[in-house]
DNA sequence: CCATTATGACAATATACTTGTCATGAAAGA
DNA sequence: TCTTTCATGACAAGTATATTGTCATAATGG
């Protein structure tokens, strides 16, 4: 079974990304479907319980994305009643995002449900060791992100 | 600088994997943002160039997607003329797509670039095995999917 | 104080997909 | 052969993740 279509190593490494890419997002996505929420909410609230409460702009810039799709994000958490805005200290306009109750209540079941969802996979990543992994990706989304920057219609 | 936000080592990878996703993206449109192809396209003529006229069902059983997918991205192929039907000699119904003249000569360009680019991060990813990297993330998203087939509102 | 920058709010667009439907042509079994 | 089932093409709409653009206003920094 061959899942490649490319013939370099990074283009099979980031064929391979890509199909992972997607069977996580739609295998979160079925994980928490009862619970109504995606994964770019679960980011979210993954964010706040591990940096506490955090501004809109802050979040964005923290995962490299616009803080306008972070703002949808929220507002979308805001309407479920998972988070709520409170007064930022340091700015009078920015208001601070926080969980609330129920988002820490849902998100905890969440985390258990992945937790589950994880161990249950031990035997298939036996030997592979993830953390390397990841750390590997970094480093080649790093050199990737840091080429790309020169690039400016340097075509053939 | 900390990219994650997970705690787990697969929430990190998965963060890892999506990150990486967008960059490699991101890049690629960049790079070949003045021939008008998305990655999207690039995969299609990738899958053409790599294994012949294809029919656009096999095309989408291959990379494990829709066939309405890979179709709208062939219909667009098509209005490029990037790509042309022929008589599939197996169904009457089902034509084999094929690339045009134009589509190997642009495809083969885009394949240029690239090289170029992969050559110029040669240094950066000096100690780290692309091919390893790939045939890990097969595997664990394998083992993902074949967990995910289980769940059916296996909820907490 | 004034110019610049940051934020929120709102809108539109992009990309890579999916699900659904329907007519028809092809394949497979009774 | 007949007929039921499956595969394909064509078309439509929707979803998930994210972007760019714009505007008014508030905050910051020289």
């Amino acid at each position: 079974m061959k899942d490649t279509t490319s013939d370099t190593p990074l283009g099979e490494l980031i064929n391979q990304v890509r199909l992972l890419f997607h069977q996580a997002v739609s295998t979160g996505n079925q994980l928490h479907r009862d619970a109504g929420i995606s994964m770019s909410m679960r980011a979210v609230l993954e964010q706040l319980a591990q940096y506490g409460a955090t501004s809109v702009p802050d979040m964005a810039r923290r995962r490299n994305v616009t803080r306008q799709h972070i703002q949808q994000i929220v507002n979308d958490l805001l309407e479920a009643g998972l988070v709520t805005q409170t007064l930022n200290p340091a700015h009078k306009r920015s208001h601070l995002i926080a969980m609330t109750p129920d988002g820490e209540r849902l998100f905890e079941n969440m985390r258990e449900r992945e937790r589950a969802f994880y161990t249950s996979l031990a035997t298939e990543l036996d030997g592979i060791d993830l953390t390397q992994l990841a750390n590997d990706l970094a480093a080649v989304r790093a050199a990737i992100a840091s080429r790309a920057e020169q690039i400016d219609t340097v075509s053939t």
